[in-house]
DNA sequence: ACCTGAACACCGTTCAAGT
DNA sequence: ACCTGAACACCGTTCAAGT
């Protein structure tokens, strides 16, 4: 216990960036504050990482791979895809950052294996060659909407550090603002808003494109 | 013709904005360039924007207020949202840095006009109430997550001034090189990419999208 | 009211110099 | 080979001063 401080490394770099990222979002994460909490100079850093944007990718793959690690890889493809997604989901509500890395940046290795499981996933519920890609696409570009939308809540909400509900609520009340006759159907959403869960609505939106791939493929 | 300069307006200052992101993407956007562009100086800019933020949000929100605006309100309730969803995919070919503030904003006025769109269709294909939300946010997730991936691809393209067909065979070759162990499908959706339509794939998406509301409720 | 532009605080990144 | 930290180029934003 208590060793000496570990050597300077790239893994050691994205751990100490990763927490910074987690406590205080996207704009906490400078090179000023990294070589601080690392207690280095710049050069040392850019020996072990090109720039910013690689730090921001190989955390981002850091957190993807794990949630990839905790997959039960036997389940049933339809439960095994509603659980990938569920683990995305919640592994960007954790870390908002990469909910905004994954749409913003292809990021290789991370959604490589997010498509590698949902195309064979895919594949074992019978979606032929052609349409898989499609289908992949469309289920995992869902996912990536999501995400980048969970960022900015998580943004907005960690930038005037009020809690969920009394944004919500403001938000609502903005909605209700709006003129009847142009917004009839957000109006309608807005008295919804109070009650509704994010998680579940995002798992809703899997099934819905579960259920229209099992509608164009036989089941 | 050839009459006075305009006077400063935010009218103006999203236009040139909007000309200065089209032609060199989000990092050509700077105050400097503004200024120049415009003749004034900073302050004059701050008089009719509160920050950076808030232009391009504004500017955003004039690229998606066009897209509604060009929309045949008359048609039918599924024509019109795919009409609807390739209108914003088109817009946001022209303009990627569209999808990335969608992507990466909530940017409320440009959203809420999608999203009443999207309600007020689904609510004609006899989507009921409680679904109806759930539904919504799923078709526009995935708008949102293309938008991002979108905006990733140009930013790329941009960056590298390669051309659309070599940075493909590019990334086919680096999918290609994959372990066949762990990336089956990756390699095999590889071999699809050269003769791979964007477009078309989105709209697939979007039907797959509209085959599952279907499916859940009742045709 | 509206505009000007020097100045400020703060980035990411480089690089000569050290060990 | 690996690290240090002053320095550079470049941001967004402010604000005293002008008209």
């Amino acid at each position: 216990m208590a060793r000496r401080t570990d050597a300077l490394s790239k893994e050691r770099i994205v751990e100490v960036a990763t927490g910074i990222l987690d406590a205080g979002g996207e704009d906490a994460l400078t090179f000023r504050t990294l070589t601080t909490r690392l207690s280095t100079g710049y050069g040392a850093i850019y020996h072990h990482v090109a720039n910013k944007g690689e730090l921001l990718a190989a955390a981002t793959d850091e957190v993807v791979s794990g949630v990839i690690a905790g997959l039960d890889g036997g389940a049933d493809p339809r439960e095994g895809l509603r659980a990938l997604a569920l683990g995305l989901f919640d592994a960007i509500d954790t870390h908002p950052w990469v909910g905004a890395q994954l749409a913003a940046q292809p990021s290789r290795p991370a959604l490589l294996d997010v498509y590698e499981r949902v195309g064979e996933r895919l594949h074992a519920l019978g979606v032929p060659e052609p349409s898989l890609f499609d289908a992949a696409g469309a289920l995992v570009n869902y996912v990536l909407g999501v995400a980048g939308q969970n960022a900015a809540n998580a943004r907005v909400l960690a930038h005037d550090d009020a809690d969920r509900s009394t944004y919500l609520a403001t938000v609502a009340a903005q909605w209700e603002d709006l003129d009847p006759e142009r917004y009839p159907f957000v109006r309608r959403a807005a008295t919804r808003l109070a009650d509704h869960d994010d998680r579940a609505q995002f798992l809703a939106g899997v099934d819905l494109i579960l259920a229209g791939i099992g509608a164009v493929h036989g089941r």
